[in-house]
RNA sequence: GGGGAUGUAGCUCAGUUGGCUAGAGUGCUUGACUGGCAGUCAAGAGGUCACGGGUUCGAAUCCCGUCUUCUCCA
């Protein structure tokens, strides 16, 4: 069965049992602190469990993309060495909120498996859930009555708490689990050990396909279960596991998930899979590694160096690291995968498809980058190997490699290891520890409990309509960091305030009580779809009525950003052509910045028409046209751009002026007019293929206009109120040098005029031609002198002296063969003859100079340099 | 968010404890030479030593701040 197939049919079978089809939502997380990028099928329907959010439907079934890479479940350093770990992967699900429970989930599981896809049923085991003394919890009788309709006893297995009861979080929504695992090992093997003692014993042949978790509890913070009102089904199967069964394989990799990508990196590398281990682990490395990177790009999520874009880079590098060392690939080919996936996963995820082009880019970009790194980290990996005393290498200088020069240690290892070096791995470790625990005290961060003040969990949001509001609070917590000290996270019933999102900063503003006390809100941000408030300290009177004010200048500048950004967008298609898909954006109250999709550098006439198309729009007074709650495919067909990588609802809310429709949750001016003028203030590139242009608009132009008139004024005033500033200016600039030219020929020419008359004044003495004197010239020009006749003798000792602006100079020139015959040194004789003018100096042996406050010494710093030579 | 590195001629980069007339290679201009692989030789132009402060007689160099780029950690 071809794993399209395997994914329609999934979703067919639980559409007939009445469950809604969503599609995959986006992988990059923006509304979770806890949590970079979906790690479970569920993540995306977290605020569902969590009661912040009513379902759409209440039952649901899906594929949901899912990125293992950080945090609790990281397994970014094992993919490639066994068969069945990735970094991106499937999940595909069915949810039940509220609706079906065990026994259903149980004999839909058991028949799409059994029936639809005919596994036979000699090769499953399930478990069950043992119970937890600890937790006072009992064995889930219920689910094993279930199964024992279906299955042998003898392959219903119990299981701990550790593998049979899943929990979110600390707190929260849980219950106990029943997965299904598959033994898929020959006959022969089978006869030998039995699969019952191999189920979650990690091997590669017996594996939990499916994992079907009853939410029936909620664990608070005291660490008590208590009984749900509502009970949830979650489940959770690998699809690509669910392939290698159902294609008869023995590995993930040997499906046709990644089948095509090995075929594609054997014909780039010229390299054979399944001959040696080390190249298949690379092209495991590889293939595993291109998906997720091409579906982060695909989500929006471009590799940087913070963030969730670090973990994207980081997975690249690691595969080119991989195809660099083990695949001798010494340039880029990883985006040449990109074609072959786009082909295998395009009509599952489309998003893939229309974004190749881009998504190719961006990754050839990345390697070029990164070998580049690589390069610069082997010319310094030799410097150190050459410096290295005895033959251990030392880990504070692979660690600077490393962590400085961003050079892999693995790699330090095995160039070492080459090379009969050993690295200190203790040292580099040590090193590394530090840099970890240094990096966690900057960001440490506790959370108390919530503290609910009001059962209210259906909060409101009226800040599109009013910036004032009457609210009470329904819950707190402190959290405390290192930076921001000790803060509070509060929640109202019902508020104003716009939480950070779409690229929009959160709203700031005030909580006032009945005495005309004030809380200042700082921030504002959306955490699992609940509205935060943060505030320094907490109202006197939790329990009391609170006037909600939004700070309105600063939401009015926000607003004039936010639509000149829906414009600017607009004016980019128009003018540019429809490949400018919207990349990022940030929308505050002083600026907006705006990354899009575009190949080449915008030439000055397309921001000025970039520029004027947004300010005719602006000129035209075009009113803003909301409309709330509106079925999502009805905004479309409106011509609402939509975005890859946002999480949308069924129902949205679009934003028009004149032709400009987005899907948009962001706050706007009520007319164009209100935003008086836009303004293009950078052009840039932030990757290859995006592009980045800021701007600003209202208030900040009027000021940017002010400043930049002053300066203009200040300018044309110094230059004499010139007609023509520029010109006045180059005029200037050029004369400016030209004087500059000629000061320095006419000095060099002094100084030889100079230097003809010392000639003269020249006393030998001892075979040396020596001479003191104080001249009239500045540093520069002592120098010319003493080198000018410095050429011409080898026996020459000079020590001039000068005043200037209240200063005293010494200059001293001693000919390299005096230097070496005598053993004089200028430095030494300007540093003690500096005394004199209180001062000091130095320099090279055969020239140096001195300076000094009192310009009185300088005569009798002179009249001591003849000691030097007698 | 935290740490480290980086910025010097069009390009690639040296520049030690503060004092080297700010350098090399390459590229550019001019001239001469030339049957040999990047032709040779000579002369020349080209610099806000990222920016802003400070210390000092003196800062490319030391200190503080800002910005750029790279990089590791979270």
């Amino acid at each position: 069965m071809k794993s399209q197939e395997v994914r329609s049919k999934f979703l067919s079978f639980f559409e007939d049992k009445k469950h809604t089809i969503v599609p995959s939502a986006p992988m990059v997380l923006k509304d979770d602190p806890t949590l970079m990028f979906v790690n479970s099928g569920m993540a995306p329907f977290k605020e569902y469990f969590l009661g912040n959010t009513a379902p759409k439907s209440n039952r649901i079934a899906d594929t949901q993309k899912c990125l293992r890479v950080s945090g609790k479940h990281n397994d970014l350093e094992e993919v490639g060495y066994d068969t069945y770990h990735h970094t991106l992967f499937e999940m595909l699900g069915n949810w039940s909120f509220g609706d079906y429970f065990k026994k259903e989930a149980i004999a839909w599981a058991w028949e799409l498996l059994t029936k639809v896809y005919g596994i036979d049923k000699d090769i499953l085991y399930v478990t069950v859930f043992e119970g937890d003394e600890d937790d006072g919890t009992k064995m889930d009788t219920e689910a094993y009555d279930f199964w024992k309709e279906y299955i042998a006893e003898d392959r219903i297995l119990k299981g701990n708490k550790k593998d049979n009861f899943w929990e979110m979080g600390d707190q929260g929504p849980c219950g106990p689990c029943s997965e299904i695992h598959v033994d898929i090992r020959s006959a022969e093997e089978k006869a030998k050990v039995s699969g019952k003692t191999l189920v979650n014993m990690d091997h590669p042949q017996v594996v939990e396909i499916w994992n079907l978790v009853f939410m029936q509890y909620n664990r608070k913070a005291s660490g008590v279960l208590e009984t749900l009102p509502n009970k949830h089904i979650d489940t959770g199967m690998g699809f690509e596991r669910l392939c290698m069964v159902l294609q008869g394989v023995q590995s993930n990799y040997d499906t046709d998930v990644f089948t095509p990508i090995i075929r594609e990196i054997e014909t780039i590398t010229n390299k054979d899979y399944a001959k040696d281990e080390k190249v298949d682990i690379a092209i495991r490395v590889i293939s595993d590694h291109v998906r997720a990177v091409a579906f982060s790009i695909a989500d929006g999520q471009l590799p940087s160096n913070t963030g969730a874009g670090y973990v994207i880079r980081r997975i690249l590098r690691r595969a080119v690291r991989y195809g660099f060392t083990f695949l001798d690939k010494k340039e880029p080919f990883i985006y040449r995968l990109v074609g072959v996936l786009c082909e295998s996963m395009g009509k599952a995820f489309p998003e893939l498809k229309v974004q190749k082009q881009l998504i190719e880019n961006v990754i050839k970009e990345e390697e070029q980058s990164f070998l580049r790194t690589l390069d610069q980290g082997l010319v310094l990996l030799n410097g150190i190997m050459k410096g290295a005393k005895g033959d251990v290498v030392s880990g504070e200088k692979a660690f600077e490699l490393y962590d400085t020069y961003g050079f892999p240690i693995d790699l330090t290892a095995l160039i070492l290891s080459e090379k009969g070096l050993k690295l200190d791995e203790k040292g580099f470790n040590a090193q590394l520890e530090k840099q970890k625990k240094r990096s966690r005290a900057a960001s440490e961060m506790s959370t108390d409990d919530w503290t609910n003040i009001v059962d209210d969990r259906e909060q409101e949001f009226i800040g599109y309509d009013t910036l004032e509001a009457q609210v009470k609070l329904t819950r707190y917590r402190k959290v405390s960091s290192k930076k921001d000290g000790d803060m509070y996270q509060i929640v109202f019933n019902l508020t104003p305030f716009y939480p950070e999102g779409g690229g929009q900063v959160g709203d700031k503003g005030y909580l006032q009580d009945a005495h005309g006390d004030v809380v200042y809100i700082i921030d504002t941000k959306k955490e699992s779809n609940v509205i935060i408030h943060y505030a320094k300290n907490l109202p006197k009177d939790i329990n009391g009525s609170f006037k909600a004010v939004v700070d309105a200048k600063q939401r009015h500048r926000t607003e004039c950003n936010h639509t000149a950004t829906h414009l600017l967008h607009q004016a980019l298609r128009e003018i540019l052509g429809t490949h400018v898909e919207q990349k990022g954006s940030a929308v505050h109250s002083k600026y907006l910045r705006f990354d899009f999709s575009h190949f080449s550098k915008l030439t000055v006439e397309e921001l000025r028409d970039v520029e004027n198309f947004v300010n005719r729009r602006i000129e035209g007074k075009l009113p803003l046209i909301e409309k709330r709650n509106i079925p999502k495919e009805e905004a479309i067909a409106e011509g609402a751009m939509s975005l890859f990588g946002e999480k949308y609802g069924d129902t949205v809310r679009s934003i028009r002026f004149g032709q400009s429709v987005e899907l948009c949750g962001g706050t706007h001016v009520s007319n164009t007019a209100d935003i008086w003028h836009f303004k293009i203030v950078s052009e840039g590139a932030v990757a290859s293929g995006i592009r980045r242009i800021e701007a600003i608009t209202s208030d900040a132009v009027k000021e940017f206009y002010h400043e930049n008139n002053r300066a203009y004024y200040d300018m044309r005033d110094l230059l004499n109120n010139a007609k023509e500033p520029v010109k006045a200016l180059k005029n200037l600039q050029e004369e400016n040098a030209s004087l500059k030219k000629q000061i320095e020929t006419l000095l060099k020419d002094k100084a030889k005029n100079i230097k003809a008359e010392l000639k003269n004044e020249l006393k030998e003495v001892n075979g040396v031609q020596f001479l003191a004197k104080k001249l009239d010239l500045d540093a520069g020009g002592l120098k010319d002198v003493a080198f000018e006749l410095g050429s011409q003798f080898d026996n020459l000792f000079v020590l001039f002296g000068t005043e200037q602006n209240g200063k005293a100079l010494l200059s001293c020139y001693i000919s390299k063969q005096l230097v070496a015959d005598k053993d004089l040194n200028a430095g030494q004789v300007v540093r003690e003859l500096g005394k004199y003018i209180q001062g000091g100096g130095g320099g090279q042996p055969f020239f140096a100079t001195a300076g000094g406050k009192n310009p009185a010494g300088i005569d009798e710093a002179l009249s001591k340099a003849k000691e030097y030579v007698v």
